[in-house]
Order: structure tokens, then sequence, then C-alpha cells
DNA sequence: GCCAACGTTGGC
DNA sequence: GCCAACGTTGGC
């Protein structure tokens, strides 16, 4: 069991959109970023749960728990013309990107902070830290539990 | 809106 | 294969 955490633009698709899916459930595409990719791809796997978190907002936060409920396979909007996430040099014979599925499971309420992460010691070595941009981290089992502990959560 | 950090592209 | 130029991300 793997832990991670899932950027998203909010305005594109929040939280709170993940909880009013059918089935509390969605598909995570767009990934175009081989970092990432490999992760989702090698690394990812079901049962897995990973922090839904707001980038570019104000304040960025985490906002929720999720879990993988299907591990990676095609994102099939990769080759389809037209569509946000198109990539020309996409193969459909050999795709190029991949998505998961995932599932809402509980709201981190209120929201844990960029700020409150960065003021915190034990959470200095997340990626979120020191490699903002990435799109889809790992998140250490204690970093995870850490952050549970400050909302009181048990999972 | 700025800009640092990071990723990608393409000429050589 | 190197690296300069360019594009994107995302916090501030």
């Amino acid at each position: 069991m793997k832990y991670w955490l899932l950027k998203t633009e909010p305005n594109t698709y929040s939280w709170q959109d993940l909880v009013n899916e059918p089935d509390k459930t969605t598909f995570w595409e767009g990934v175009r970023n081989y970092q990432a990719r490999n992760l989702m791809r090698d690394e990812m796997q079901e049962g897995d749960l990973a922090f839904i978190y707001h980038s570019v907002v104000k304040p960025p936060a985490i906002h929720g728990i999720a879990r993988i409920v299907r591990a990676a396979y095609p994102d099939h909007y990769a080759h389809d013309p037209g569509h946000k996430y198109f990539d020309p040099k996409d193969d459909p014979d050999n795709p190029r990107w991949v998505m998961v599925d995932v599932q809402a499971v509980q709201a981190v309420d209120p929201p844990v902070t960029l700020d409150e992460i960065k003021k915190t010691p034990e959470l200095q070595n997340m990626v979120l830290v020191n490699n903002s941009r990435l799109s889809v981290q790992p998140v250490q089992p204690e970093e995870w539990r850490f952050i549970l502990s400050m909302r009181g959560i048990s999972l």
C-alpha cells in the first residue's frame, strides 16, 4: 500500500466535483509529464490512497482523501484530436499516457494548507515542499500519518 | 502579474 | 549528446 498526492486546479476539477460524481468516482486524466506518468504506471496500485490537493488557488491546500480504485490504463484522450489533452505524438497502438480511477473517501476539513505544511518540521521532506510542480507525488507513510493526525482522521 | 524552477525542443 | 531558447507551472 502506497500513498500519493494528486494535484488539481479546482477551477477545472475540484475535490467537491469528485464527491459529487456518481459513486464518487472519476478517471484521473490529463497527466502529461513523464515523471508523473511513470509513478502512475509503475508504482500506483489499486487500493492505494491519495491526497487531493488544490493548486493555483488561494490558499493551496489538501482537501480530501481518495482511493485508487483502478490501476493505470491508457489515457485515450491523448489520441482524441480536438480534446484538451490531445497529444499529436501519441501512438494509439502504443499509448504514451495513462490514467487511473479514483474514488473520494473522506474530506480533510478544514483543508491542510501548503502554508501549514511548510511550517511543520515533520513535513519538510515532502515533495510538495521541494518540487511543487510535480503533479503526481509519492507521500511517505510517516508524512501521510502525520497529516491525518493534524485533523484527527483515522482510516 | 511576476518570476523561479522545471521541462521540452531543436540546432549543432 | 549538449545546451540555449523557449514554454509551463504554481507560489507569492
